[in-house]
DNA sequence: CATAAATAATGAGTCATACTCAGCGAAACT
DNA sequence: AGTTTCGCTGAGTATGACTCATTATTTATG
């Protein structure tokens, strides 16, 4: 049965992730020997060797499948046809949260990009990733919600720079999570929607006004 | 001349300090063999172990070094007695430039802060050096110019991941230095500015109407 | 179903390298 | 000058990633 076979293999290969995701998280890259993780997929040490060819490979095998998984439960977070302001804060609490949660494999991301002197790499399984962002992002401009001049690589930067940052924060200083980061970041967002003097829906100078300070309304009211 | 002996030790330390810099930078801290720091720093590989007890703790004292010198740099290119938003904009364009021209060695910070199993700990020259954004973000609240309804580790997180993030990515990325992140972020900024229908400088509704609308002006013609 | 061929798994052995330490040399003190 | 103290040295050790000859298992063949 060439089926089972290759499951046998598959099953094996995930043996081996899961056995080093939960090692890299307990003892940290350096920490963890290989030798403990073939013990614990129940291998042979040289057994990992034909699945990766070396430690650093396992490594971003990790990273990759962690990545990969974040994705999905971010597209699973999100609610469809939902307005964009709802979809970045769903996006947002997920994002926060996953961090916290797995912070160790976060923080190991880092070494897979670096292989001795070669420069950083962009990870796909990242990049990926981005794009449920961006993705939220374009669908906000194409409706005329947000505003299409600012790029959006400035915004997403803002997003995931400011919820990775505040998730280190957190952990490093062993802080409980605090939404507060989220409304703050998604209150800032408010600059990108769309409230213009010469907005079409708002050709009249008197409603313009009255837009305005209902924006301002808003915004003073959170602040 | 206990004097001259004292300074034959510290430019001992700090030659093995700036080849372990040089060459963390070249090869990353797994490519740099110790055998060859000692070598550039013309000492014997067992007399580093006289100054630093691991390799581990070689990489802290580097990015210590790294960091304390960007303090220094960084309280430098403040100019005082300039307005809040002035100085936020130098902080923040010199932060930008040189994360992107050190990346390697910001990158290797984060190896500084795993230690197998430990959990990450918060460096303190770190904790120092943002401290510069601090005191201007303090002094803008002191002076009325920002409001201080958000807590200030907040409006941190955002400026200093906001900025490591975009770093990160236009230095994988391979693409030159861009302004407008800086431009994008101060904006975003605004939002913190006292500008409030309550105003102790606007109680006037009418003028406080022409201030907010005012404001706007000012985010429409930037946007 | 027996047997051969191909493929996968093993773990003792190799090798690279972080780290040690017994011995040496130079400075400081008497 | 002798003695003590201190820093330096680099050959040697220990550790852990990685190899590969051997063994086990699966698949192909008559």
């Amino acid at each position: 049965m060439a089926d089972t076979q290759r499951q046998r293999l598959e099953a094996r290969e995930e043996a081996i992730l899961i056995a080093a995701t939960t090692l890299f998280g307990e003892s940290g890259v350096d920490g963890a020997r290989m030798a403990e993780i073939a013990k614990r997929a129940a291998v042979a040490e040289g057994t990992i060797y034909l699945y990766y060819k070396t430690k650093h490979d396992l490594l971003e095998a990790v990273v990759d499948r962690f990545w990969r998984e974040l994705t999905a439960g971010a597209r699973q977070a999100i609610t469809p046809n939902e307005t964009v302001s709802t979809q970045l804060r769903e996006l947002a609490t997920y994002h926060l949260t996953s961090l916290i949660d797995d912070f160790k494999i976060v923080d190991i991301t880092s070494r897979a990009r670096q292989w001795h002197s070669k420069p950083s790499r962009e990870l796909p399984q990242i990049r990926e990733y981005v794009r449920v962002f961006d993705d939220i992002i374009q669908r906000g401009i194409n409706s005329g919600e947000l505003e299409a001049s600012t790029p959006i690589w400035q915004i997403r930067d803002v997003f995931y720079g400011t919820l990775e940052h505040s998730a280190r924060t957190l952990v490093i200083r062993n802080q409980p999570i605090d939404m507060g980061i989220i409304d703050n970041l998604l209150g800032l967002f408010d600059q990108y929607r769309v409230v213009s003097l010469n907005d079409a829906g708002a050709k009249d100078s008197k409603q313009a006004v009255l837009q305005a300070l209902e924006n301002i309304e808003k915004q003073v009211s959170r602040w």
